[in-house]
DNA sequence: GCCCCGTATGTAAGCGCTTACATTTTGGTT
DNA sequence: AACCAAAATGTAAGCGCTTACATACGGGGC
């Protein structure tokens, strides 16, 4: 089938009988037209149906109002509720988000930066902290504003927007500790790529640390992110002659895989186990018994890192990083220790 | 800080010493391009750090290499799979994906497909057939290849990649029968603005009408997509003076949400009460019991909707419909009804 | 009525790429 | 050695917008 061309900026500042310019000033909002003229151009565009080619725009002004997130994976709902807050307040001050995943794989992470930048992204949204300089240094030399989210860093050269990953877990991890537990398992997400999971499991050393009662050597086992390996990993914490009376999570899918395991296996949670998750995403609190876990603020976070982006995007400076409390969100599988 | 411009195609071709069309030539892998002069312009591309920029690109080629997809939601997992199939899928193609949400809202599909559009998305991905004509007219007339995704209908003008809602429905509900069950509750989606929701209904009641037994009449509760609504929308069916003794469900989430609040209420799943879900999410095998539900090819829909966009795109020319087959999934959650 | 200045509008030069078309090169034939 | 088609490369005209700068306009102070 064939096609009229679509107007142009050309075609709407001819039927309105001003200039092209004019025309972009309306457009942008960018004060010094007259209201007449306003509605006039008004007018015009409507009646051709008009709308401005993203190419030429981009092109012409050096920004696409497009801003990229590298997240590691869409697959579960860790993330979710933060990108859906995120981009919402991007939505807010007209600007597109454009999402892409790594798998927890840097290389891929990578790539996704170097292919969302080709794109135009205007400044990034990535997770967490570690990664290649060359990394920063690809995104400083062309002058990328980018905020790490989901994780904080004291005094940092970057701009976090996030909370603290080891302190959230130091946290909960001494309030098992209080109820008595001293055999502790631990699962966490393959640390490899995943600076949050160390700093949790971090947290989790230092909790026991400090606490002083003396405790069964530490049993931490990673898994991918799924319920079956949680399951998995439970599995493989309750294989030792001294199985954990408790174990901590990394994350909540994890831990509903554990608890689901758990009671397969005929343990009562938190009776004779107790499980604890960290993120408080939806599923924690659909099981049964409902997940003890860290509450992250995931869209106060979203909305912050949106806020932040927007306000570098704007003034060309850094902003400060922002640090997000946590709390621990006490439910039911999470109980004191059975006596023997 | 101050930045050196970064390099254009013409520094490229500056420094191997040939013209940009050549350069371009290279990038678009448009052949006729001695590997000689290839390896010339690779080498001064490596060297500068050189990245084509997006927006020229777009201008030039009247293309983005970009598809959007509009989904109805990010919040639960009904879509996330066949998203990341579709969109691996592209990437393979060179293709970014960019996925906007609607949350069930047509007026706001409306205003995110003419975003996607302004964005140069080259195609589209919509989910559904029940649109205004005058958005299907909208992306004739911009010449923009969409497929309608998670629907079918035959003997279509539109190009579905999707399966049979109504025949998926009918076929579990048989099944329900099959076991003796007589009254029946049904919990879908808001039906409103969700032609698969209405689909489902239609196929319950064909498969009452054909079985020929004589059933009480069928109550069906609408509500939104989580598992809040779906407990509550079971409080409904059970405050029924002769409550149902299946319920069946148009989506695994709803599905799920009420398993936990029969569990609550005591009632013992399938034993007391029979329910049965939609789609097969993963959270559909984590509850206890597991759920029963309709299988939906998550992937290889995502997969064929991608391949059919690619392929419009290339030949500019319609693309057939594809219909997948769904099977039911017998996990715990369906069982015979009780004599009493 | 004249001058001046601030504000509204117009002019036109690119932005960095693709591609139709023109030109040159290549290498096989005669 | 001359010729020719096919293949490789070059030339240059846009693509549709933004924006620096130039110009026109309008109204208050004298």
């Amino acid at each position: 089938m064939s096609h009229t061309p679509l107007p142009t900026l050309q075609d709407v500042a001819d039927l309105a009988a001003v200039s092209t310019a004019t025309v972009s000033r309306c457009l942008n909002k960018s004060g010094h037209v007259t209201e007449k003229t306003r509605l006039k151009v008004q007018q015009a565009i409507q009646t051709l149906g008009y709308s401005p080619n993203f190419g030429a725009q981009a092109l012409a002004a050096k920004r696409t109002n497009t801003i990229g997130a590298i997240i590691p994976t869409m697959e579960n709902a860790i993330f979710a509720r933060g990108m859906q807050a995120f981009q919402e307040t991007l939505a807010e001050n007209g600007i597109t988000l454009i999402i892409a995943s790594c798998s927890y794989r840097p290389e891929l992470e990578e790539e996704q930066i170097r292919s969302l930048v080709a794109r135009g992204a205007d400044a990034l949204l990535l997770i967490g902290q570690s990664r290649p300089d060359a990394t920063y240094q690809f995104l400083a030399r062309r002058n990328i504003p980018y905020v790490l989210a989901w994780a904080h860093k004291k005094d940092s050269e970057h701009c976090y927007i996030g909370f603290d990953n080891q302190a959230a877990a130091q946290t909960i991890t001494r309030q098992v500790l209080e109820l008595g537990h001293r055999n502790l398992g631990v699962i966490v997400g393959l640390t490899q790529n995943n600076d949050r999971a160390r700093d949790r499991i971090t947290g989790i050393e230092h909790a026991i640390a400090d606490h002083g009662a003396k405790t069964a050597p530490l049993q931490v086992i990673e898994a991918e992110y799924t319920f079956q390996e949680g399951a998995k990993a439970l599995d493989q914490l309750l294989a030792n002659p001294t199985p954990p009376t408790a174990v901590i999570c990394g994350n909540d899918v994890l831990a509903v895989g554990a608890v689901k395991r758990a009671k397969q296996l005929g343990l009562a949670v938190p009776e004779d186990l107790s499980i604890t998750g960290f993120a408080d995403i939806k599923v924690s609190e659909l099981i049964d018994p409902e997940l003890t876990t860290v509450h992250v603020p995931h869209r106060e976070m979203g909305i912050a890192a949106a806020k932040s982006l927007i306000a570098m995007l704007k003034t060309q400076t850094p902003v400060e990083s922002h640090l997000l409390e946590t709390r621990i969100v006490n439910r039911q599988s999470l109980g004191p220790v059975k006596p023997h």
